[in-house]
Parts: C-alpha cells; structure tokens; sequence
DNA sequence: CTTAGGATCGCCT
DNA sequence: GGCGATCCTAAGC
C-alpha cells in the first residue's frame, strides 16, 4: 500500500497514463472538492481530442505547459476542466469527469441546487458547477492556489472503459474510474 | 429504466 | 450553417 502523491503525478507522460494514475487523488479548487474517481484520457493522435486538429483559440492551453488547467465551455452551457499532459506543444490532457465530495459540502449544494452528495460532482460540467470552475481558471497551474491536488490514502483499484459523449475513437478504452466508486458519472460495465 | 428534446456558446467548414 | 469531451426534464414502456 504505497501512498500515492501529487509528485507521482508526472504530467510529461502520456495521456491515458496520467488519467489513471490520478484517480484516487483529492482535487480541491479553493478549498472545495473532493476524491477524483473518474477520469477520461485525449491526445493529439486523437480523433476525439479537441487537439487532434491542432491549435486553435480554444484549445490554445492544452498545447502549454503541462500541469495545467485547460477549461472549455461545452454545449454553450457546462465548463469542462482538463489537466494537461506531454510537453508544451503536445496538446494532450485528462478530462476530469467526477469527484466524490468531501469538503465544501454545503458550498457545492448551494451551487448546484442539489442536496444529493451523488449528483454533486457526477459529470464534468457538474464538477465545474460545484467547483465554480470557469473560463477564470484556464491557463492556471494545478500546484498553486486555487487548486490543490493531495495525496490519496492507499492504491486504489482502476477499472477502465470506453469515453462517454463521443462520436470518434468511440472504442478506445481510455476512462479509468474508481472501482465500486458509487460517484462515477456512469456505471462501468 | 430508456429515450427525446431543448438550452446556448465558440469555433470550424 | 453545423456541431459538440453535457445536463435536466418529461414522457413512454
């Protein structure tokens, strides 16, 4: 049981080896969040990824410096957090899809206008509206305030399966979730 | 439990 | 002009 930290976390890797190892981590954005238990994984050879076309005004931080927040606003609607991943100029990162709450309760009700601890942070634009993640955090370090990554307690069990909400690549197995994690977006098959 | 539709923004063809 | 790395609500089985 070796206890995993944020300096394990090498951003320089690969995407879909990132993804998996930060499950289990805490993620807090201002003090509020919580146990990442689902994760997704897009590279730049990705027909999926925002970058698989390469750089646009958009998705201009996910070819930055890794370790980064890349936030996107998806469907008009909902903000997506990503931490970015490979070296500047990749274009590679990890989509943060649920957390399980832990601190903040009360705050993430109140901004979600849910009482349910299940429905809080159970997709990654209900993660941003618990977080009140914004356009404001894009480009900004993950070390540093307001984020905060702290170490998970023990190695946790990783299930995988295919990404969610996606018309390309639709088969690469590149979510990794929290095995019988009861706050994953969607159940693992 | 499954499906369908609407909301609404920024970028791309 | 089209289309999402989504979410919520309502209706149908």
């Amino acid at each position: 049981m070796k206890p995993r930290t944020p300096a394990d976390i090498d951003f320089l890797a690969p995407s879909h080896e990132v993804a998996p190892r930060l499950i289990g981590l805490v993620l807090l954005v201002g003090g509020v969040g919580g146990r990442i238990v689902e994760t997704e994984a897009y590279d730049r050879e990705d027909p999926a990824s925002h970058s698989f076309s390469g750089p646009t005004p958009r998705n201009a931080t996910m070819f930055g410096p890794p370790g980064h927040a890349y936030v996107y606003r998806s469907y008009g609607i909902h903000w997506c957090l990503n931490f970015v991943c490979r070296e500047a100029g990749h274009g590679a990162g990890v989509l943060i899809r649920a957390l399980e709450p832990l601190s903040g309760l009360d705050t993430m009700r109140a901004r979600r206008g849910q009482q349910d601890p299940r429905l809080l942070c159970s997709g990654p634009g209900r993660v941003c509206q618990a977080l009140a993640v914004t356009r404001a955090h894009d480009g900004l370090p993950l070390d540093r305030p307001p984020f905060a990554l702290l170490a998970a307690e023990d190695a946790p069990a990783v299930v995988t399966g295919p990404r969610i909400g996606i018309s390309k690549a639709v088969d690469v197995p590149w979510r990794f979730g929290l095995s019988g994690s009861r706050f994953v977006s969607r159940p693992f098959r």
